[in-house]
Order: C-alpha cells, then structure tokens, then sequence
DNA sequence: TCCGGCATTGAATCCGGGT
DNA sequence: AACCCGGATTCAATGCCGG
C-alpha cells in the first residue's frame, strides 16, 4: 500500500483540522490550500483554538490577547500543515489586511519560504458605502514552499504564461467574486458568507499542482477547493468542522465532472523533458564527427569532434561550454546556439535533439 | 511660538531616525510616510536570458542577520513616529513580501489601526527572469490610523474620485516605476537603488494630507516625498542617515516649484466640508417654518419648526431622525431624504444646503 | 525629422541532477 | 556539503544610433 493509498483521497474529514492534519502521514499531500478565519474585527468574534470565545475587547490588554490568540491558533495550523506536506509540495493561504500580515509573519517565523505573494483584483468589490477609505479591491494570497531549500517545486510556467497571451503570468490577479449562479444557497441564504470563486482556485490549481496530485484544503467550507480539484483530476482531502457545510460540499462536488484527461493536458515546460546528450545526436549519424556548426549569425565557427565535443580556435569542450566562451558570456545553450547546414539553409541543431527524443517514444 | 514653527520644517536632518524622531515634540505631524529597508535576503547573482547582470539591492542598508533583528527595528521606529504623529494623524508604509507582512504585524501589535492596504501594481515590472515564479509584479502600501478611536483623520474622498473619473477609488493603483528622465543619477549611476515615482507620493499626499500639512519621512533617502510635498505645497521633515542622498535631494528638492494655489484646490470631500445645520437653511429663509416636507414618493410627511426641528403624526426631531423613524430604518439622511415644492418641482433640500455653502464661499 | 532596430534596465528571496 | 555542468529563461519603457 503506498503512501497516497493511505490518505483519505477524495473525501471530508469532520472536526478541527489541526487534529485532523496531524492523523494524516507526513509528508504525503503535493498542495495546501488554506482559507483560515480572517479575524475578529470583522465577525466581532473570536475563537481560540481550543474553540472557546474571546472576551469582547474594551482595552488595550484584551485586544493584544485576541491578536496573541490568532497568533496561536495560526502558528498551530501552519506548523501541522508543514508536517503533512510533502518535502516539495507548496501552501496557499489567502487573506485580507485583517489577518494576512500575522499569517504572513508566522509563516516565517515557521521556516517556509515565501515564493510571491499574490494579489487578486476583484473586478466587482463591494464599494465603501461610507466613503472613508479606499475600495477595498482585494486580498492577499501568499505561496510558499517548506523552506528555502525546497527543491522540485510544481511550478507550470508555460501553461500560466499560454493562459496569459504568451506574457508571464503577474502577480496581481483580475477575478470576479463568487456571485450568480455559482454561489451556493440554502433556503435562499448564502451557504457560506465567504465563498471563494471558482476561477481562483482553478489558477491555482493550473499553476502549482499536476493531475493526480494531492491538495489539501483545512478550511474546506462548502468545497470550492474539492469541486475544481475534481474538474482538473487533482485529489482532495477537506477539513470541516460544520455539518452544514460539509452536506453543502458533498452535493455540489458530486455534481461535478472531471474534464476529459485530453483536455487536463497542459503545456509542459522544457525542463521536464527527457535530458538528450548531444554525444547521442553524433552517435545516431545525425551529424558526423568532422562536420561544422555556425551560430545564426555565422561570427563564430567550430567542428563535432567523433565523441560529442566540439573544437573551435584554441577552445575545446561541450557545445555550451565553447558557444559560451567563444562568446564570452557566462553559459549559453548550445541547442540553440549552433546551427548546421542543411540543404542551403542554416537550421538550429534542437531539431536533431527533438528528432532522438521522437525515436525514444 | 506655535508647535508647528518648533519642527524643523522643509529640512533634512542627518542621523538615525529612531534618534531624531524622539528628538521632535510629539503628536506634531500629520503625516508619516516611511520606506523602510524590505530585508531582502538575495544569494549569489542573477543573470537575465541574454546574459546581462541584474544589478539588485544590496546596499549595506537592506542587511539583517536575522527575522528577529529586523522586527526589533521595526518596532522601534513604529514606535516613535506614532510618538510624533498628531492622533488624527495617519502613517504610510510601503514594503514588499520580503518585510510587508512583519511591518503589518508589528503595526498592530503596537495599536496601529489599518485603515487599508494598497498595492501598488507596476505597470512595467522586472521579470521573473528563470520563469520559477510569477512576476514579481507589485509592492504593497499599508495606511494607519494610531488606533481604532483615532477621528477626523484626513481622506480626500472626492478629489481621489474625480481623479479616479468619478469612480471611487480602490485598493489597487496602477502606476509605473521610477525610470528615464525622473530617475536621479549620479555619474551615470543610479543615485539610489530603490527610488519611488512621483506619482505615487503624488497620489498618496492628495488622499491623506492637506495644503500646510507637515509631512515626516523617516527614510528620506533621494527626496521624493520632499519633492511632491513642496510641488503640493505641503511641508516635509526629512531623515536621512547617508551624506551622498542628502546632498542628491537637496539639490533635487531645490529646483521644485509649488504649483499655483488655484491648481491645488481640488474637490473637498462633504465630510470635510462646513457641516451646514438644516437650522440655518431655516434661518436664512430659504425654508420657512411650518411649510411642508415629503419624501420622494410622498408615503410621508412633516412640517418644519423654526428651530429647524421637523414634526409628523407622532415624531419630532432633526430631519435625519425623523425620516429614520417614518420609515423604521435605523438610519436616513435628510438631506437627501426629504423634499419641497419648487414650482410645481419636488425638489431634494440638499440644494439648499449647496446654496448655503456657495453663500459661504 | 522620423522611424526602425538594438541596447539597457528595473527592491529578485529566480535550477536541478550528478559527482 | 560543495562543486560542476547541462541548459532553460524576459517585459515594458527609455535611449541611442543609423538611415
């Protein structure tokens, strides 16, 4: 049984999820979603961690104890969530100006390693009715990983830059509130007053999780992060401690319908593919020992030596170290640099790495 | 001598910032605008694709040995520009994810009240030059009150609209970085690593400050705050600790014309206008007592006293409590509630409080 | 004088696998 | 753990130069 057999695929956990993220094995979720509680000014209460209410605050003391208790409560989430993450997985957490700056300091005082943090931009806010402030347009998502050296980290670039018009995808998100349809009601009410938008979690799930993977959401809610996990054929694991959210979320996510496997399919990022020597480009009589390669501009010349190597004036070694010092500059790719002659025209010789890995499949 | 002719106004001061503030009276200026070092933790460098050097922040200005010696710092110099800060004064921080988030906590922890975060979307980024990352496309701006009672703060609700195109204005700006001709150099060099645009100092001095106004920058560094302050006809107490920036911003500040008074009147907020008691609309004939008063349906009726009070079947009161009471709302503003007949025309009294308000001009 | 092309630059926590 | 090395990776604005 391997360790993703082990977990909990696809399902709500009912009670409080620091109990409940410290049950599961370590290390075995790919990403956490977190939409934690974001403070008392707001609700006008407060819970501590062991559930009972804060005191309403008349003073100085009491509001420090209420900031210290959400500090507690965040740290024990936060430190629980770090143990059931995977060495290579990230943490989502979303916020507003009320909490996120705690959340935000506690992440680092816990280790994890702020990737960005991302604002998203809502596109229908409400307004402030009362004109003394500025439209309180957004809220703060931050993604981190376990630490600095947090290696092999899900990171789809290309796809986010294809969603984005071939531009890098930004920091700062354009994206309506959950409303119309999409927002779910029990008996005309709201089911859940801070519902998150589809279109968030779709984003977020494109850019840092694969298909298969594990997302874990601790403040599950009515499910936004289960019903896109099951569209884009991730897993979930939900944490609620509400009956009535949790009935809410099992009907709409099994409502939903994974999108065909050929639709998951997303730009893949070069990185990934198979890593081809250009040795075997020499070896398979793609190109020959003795043959010259030219940059695009034809500034620089060398010649494929049988083993792979190249030589140039006085300068011998891999097709990136020689188009790099040739150059003068620190690296240089050598798939796109060098160039060979083929029937008249000058072709990159990435289209003999991409001919070898064709035959590998 | 007032308080005001104490400060060393339209001045730099040389030293450390914790120091000099605790040398100035306090509760004596009415704004803080502070852009305190991010303690960025950069290692090794950093190459674009074409193989140019990104040439980042590593001034010995930016370096902490760790999460701790920066808090430590933060909370010191928060502490004190809240001592100098008048109580409806309002402060400003401008960080990134690097720093924003302890800066945010430690406000609070010290009683700050925030009143918004802003981001600050560059219209013109640096990329992220791996693709490991979304663009680091924005810094976030914190604004605060010295706590939740503070009154009277200063919010130019209406001229940030009508600079908005009539639409309030929201938690997001768009605005470029600081480059060509305004960017500050010194021997070809960049005078300061980290310079802000004029146009975000512009825009926050409209929204939070007043023509007059005494405005503090604790990390003065090129000036900018000074020389939008003058431009806008505010006053700046500038500290610095490093000679080379002083001198750059002297010479900068001094070649800064204020804008014409007439240009610096923009459009007050009502909140900050002359409150304009319904009383004197009476007093002034423009209303006379006993004449009738409706709402726009005319589900309701009252007549006015000559103290400016209004009466219906069974309330008596102000115009504002009298709609509330008809209507069993909690709250109504007269103004806008209540009508008369002009000419046959049912008409809102807020014209007539206009009209006073034109009179008093 | 204008236009196109090329170079420069900006608060950056910017790789991964193998030896 | 430190080093080595293959090879993947950029957007908007400004300014300079040549035609």
């Amino acid at each position: 049984m391997t360790q993703k057999q082990k977990l909990p695929l696809d399902r709500i956990l009912k009670g409080d999820c620091i109990e409940l993220m410290n049950s599961l094995p370590e290390n075995s979720v790919d990403m956490i979603f977190a939409d934690p509680p974001y403070n008392m000014q707001l609700s006008g209460e407060l819970r501590r961690p062991d559930d009972s209410f804060v005191d309403a605050v008349t003073d100085h003391w009491d509001q420090f104890d209420s900031f210290e208790a959400y500090d507690t409560f965040t740290r024990a989430w936060l430190a629980a969530a770090k143990r059931v993450l995977k060495d290579n997985g990230t943490l989502w957490v979303i916020g507003s100006y009320h909490n996120i700056f705690r959340v935000g300091a506690s992440l680092q005082d816990l280790g994890y390693w702020i990737l960005n943090d991302v604002i998203w931009r809502k596109t229908n806010p409400m307004p402030n009715f009362r004109g003394t402030r500025f439209t309180n347009a957004h809220e703060t998502l931050i993604w981190c990983s376990k630490g600095p050296e947090a290696r092999n980290l899900t990171f789809n670039y290309d796809a986010l830059k294809v969603m984005n018009d071939d531009v890098q995808m930004r920091s700062d998100w354009h994206l309506p509130i959950c409303s119309g349809g999409e927002r779910l009601k029990v008996e005309g009410e709201k089911a859940h007053t801070t519902q998150k938008p589809e279109s968030l979690l779709y984003r977020i799930l494109t850019a840092a999780s694969n298909p298969g993977d594990v997302i874990l959401d601790p403040f599950f809610g009515t499910g936004t992060t289960g019903a896109v996990a099951r569209k884009l054929g991730r897993h979930f694991i939900g944490l609620e401690r509400e009956e009535k959210y949790i009935s809410v979320a099992l009907e709409r996510i099994r409502k939903v319908r994974q999108l065909p496997a050929d639709d998951l399919e997303f730009t893949r990022s070069k990185r990934q593919e198979p890593r081809i020597p250009f040795g075997s480009v020499v070896e398979r009589g793609l190109l020959s020992a003795g043959q010259i390669l030219f940059d695009s501009r034809k500034r620089y010349k060398a010649k494929v030596r049988a083993d792979g190597s190249l030589v140039a004036s006085d300068v011998t070694g891999s097709i990136h170290k020689v188009g790099a010092q040739l150059q003068g500059a620190s690296s240089c790719n050598g798939w796109t640099f060098w160039h060979f002659d083929a029937e008249g025209k000058s072709v990159a010789i990435d289209v003999l790495r991409q001919q070898v890995r064709a035959e590998m499949n």
